[in-house]
DNA sequence: AAATTCGCTTGCGTTTTGCAAGTGCAAATA
DNA sequence: TATTTGCACTTGCAAAACGCAAGCGAATTT
């Protein structure tokens, strides 16, 4: 069902044939930095992403070994999502598209204070950061 | 006819609106790394782009400040493509996408060897290339 | 027992993609 | 000069993906 097809052997086609779309990213976005892990929490986002998609997208993620789907502590109804080391190692990538974000758009005020950290001193904020979310 | 909406005000939603697609990273890998410069030289890439696709690309990559229309010195038949300031800048995020590809990847040799002079010393690199591109 | 929450799935109309062919202009060739 | 070739797209159309609303089964709450 959820077949990969690599257009070629170059990084970042291979990259982009697994999260190179208009909404993979921002699933790992909100599991690296929103915390948020279920399905509910992915629709709560601001970009209001349809049901169907997201299903698809999270199928495809987890297939790729960038998420994996875990029992949800308080209950059985629920289900929590959680980024493997693949998925946290997506983490430098993320950082540097929100500087590049950065320099050419208008960004929220929290948004440019965990910016002004990463500026500080990136490989001490992703060290930090992977061991959070790990 | 090419208007941007975005999604919402977070970095990462609003660089994919420009460039969040399965095409456009590799018009910028192609100008980045390859030095591929007119409309022919992008089709004559691994991927197989179609052309209504890479028009509409560059299209899009024009309009948003990425790449440039230039003309070409040799032919007015001929037209050149390049990078401005605002796509140069992608570059660290395209080498972390290397970086990461490497890692759950197999990579051919010659970006293996292009990827061992990187983290030999990222910023060295980066900025050798900049200097290159501009 | 009934209603609500949760994580999806299904249907369906719209948009985007992918492929092939065509167009117009410039340049090379006859 | 006439013709052919090369280049940068554009157009048409079928197939796939997207986006929205509704539905569905299992788990939880009332």
């Amino acid at each position: 069902m959820m077949e990969i097809k690599k257009r070629s052997d170059c990084p970042i086609s291979s990259s982009l044939d697994i999260w190179g779309d208009k909404w993979s990213l921002l699933i790992v976005r909100d599991l690296m930095f929103k915390k948020q892990c279920t399905y509910g929490d992915f629709l709560k986002s601001d970009e209001k992403i349809a049901t169907n998609i997201l299903a698809s997208r999270l199928q495809m993620l987890e297939t790729n070994g960038v998420i994996i789907k875990l029992d949800h502590p308080e209950s059985k109804a629920k289900v929590l999502y959680k980024l493997t080391q693949k998925g946290v190692d997506l983490l430098p990538l993320m950082i540097e598209i929100n500087l590049w974000a950065d320099k050419y758009f208008t960004l929220p005020i929290e948004i440019k204070s965990m910016l002004k950290e990463v500026k500080k001193d990136k490989d001490a904020f992703i060290k930090h950061k992977k061991i959070e979310l790990l």
